[in-house]
DNA sequence: TATTAAATGCAACTAAGTTGCGTAAAATAA
DNA sequence: TTATTTTACGCAACTTAGTTGCATTTAATA
């Protein structure tokens, strides 16, 4: 199952063209086995002690798997950074889920944001973000 | 000018039982004065010097105002808090514009948001926050 | 004016993320 | 396969936003 992910993981770094370690692999192939964004702290528990990646390297890691498009980070309420990959969602419309509670970030995959008036003039929208907030199925 | 806002927060904050301390009419004030967001070191700069408020006090006050819905806080991409009023802004739909270059947040007054689909199941929506990301007019 | 409960200020702390720099390890060339 | 080079990694030290505990001050009230 795992295994799975891995090789996929490193047939998209393969694809960026640029060098495929082993800290990327793993990282991403976490990112991979998962369905929400999860936090740089996350990972790390993920990883646990026997293929433990410095801070500083995830840190990294985790900004050039951003950069490459590879994953996409999302700002939740608790000020942390969380990652997931791109593969279950459209490029430029998602939204997520943020509990209330626990603070975990669900990714909403067949929610579409829209908003109904224009932007103030000189105004260039990029790309929207739709977050809903409330209670998750665990914290109700 | 900036005396309306001051007699508008102060009976804003004598409305709600709670002190009418200095500290806190002044950031109301100046959260009243403001049609964006800003965030805590924002405010410090507009205190000045002369009717500074120590550090802890301002993120007690700022914390206050949003427990008693006199203030919101949104969290953007810098990680930052930012507060504004929420006379601008219905209750639970508001949108936010995020500039990618300089950061700045602008409340979205009469854009709405939407989403289109249910959530999953067991899922309880609060409040939905709608953030557009891409270029503000200054930055464009 | 005295009392008291709540807000403030200070110092020290936490947690997330960043920077600089020497070392290790992929990729490429020989 | 080995040597070279470029890139990523690891460590230590740092930054920044926000928090906690506690003594002091102050707004409301009696």
């Amino acid at each position: 199952m795992l295994t799975n992910f891995y090789e996929q993981a490193e047939e998209m770094i393969r694809h960026t063209g640029d060098r495929i370690t082993r800290g990327r692999v793993l990282v991403l192939s976490i990112l991979l086995a998962e369905k929400k964004a999860i936090s740089h702290h996350e990972i790390e528990e993920k990883l646990g002690d026997d293929s433990a990646i410095n801070r500083v390297t995830l840190y990294r890691i985790l900004e050039w798997l951003n950069k490459k498009d590879l994953a996409h980070k999302v700002i939740s309420g608790d000020r942390k950074w969380r990652f997931r990959t791109n593969i279950y969602t459209g490029l430029h419309q998602h939204a997520h889920f943020k509990c209330s509670i626990c603070a975990a970030v669900t990714c909403l995959t067949d929610v579409k944001a829209k908003y109904s008036s224009p932007l103030p003039p000189g105004y260039q929208s990029h790309e929207v973000e739709l977050t809903v907030k409330g209670l998750c199925a665990e914290c109700a």
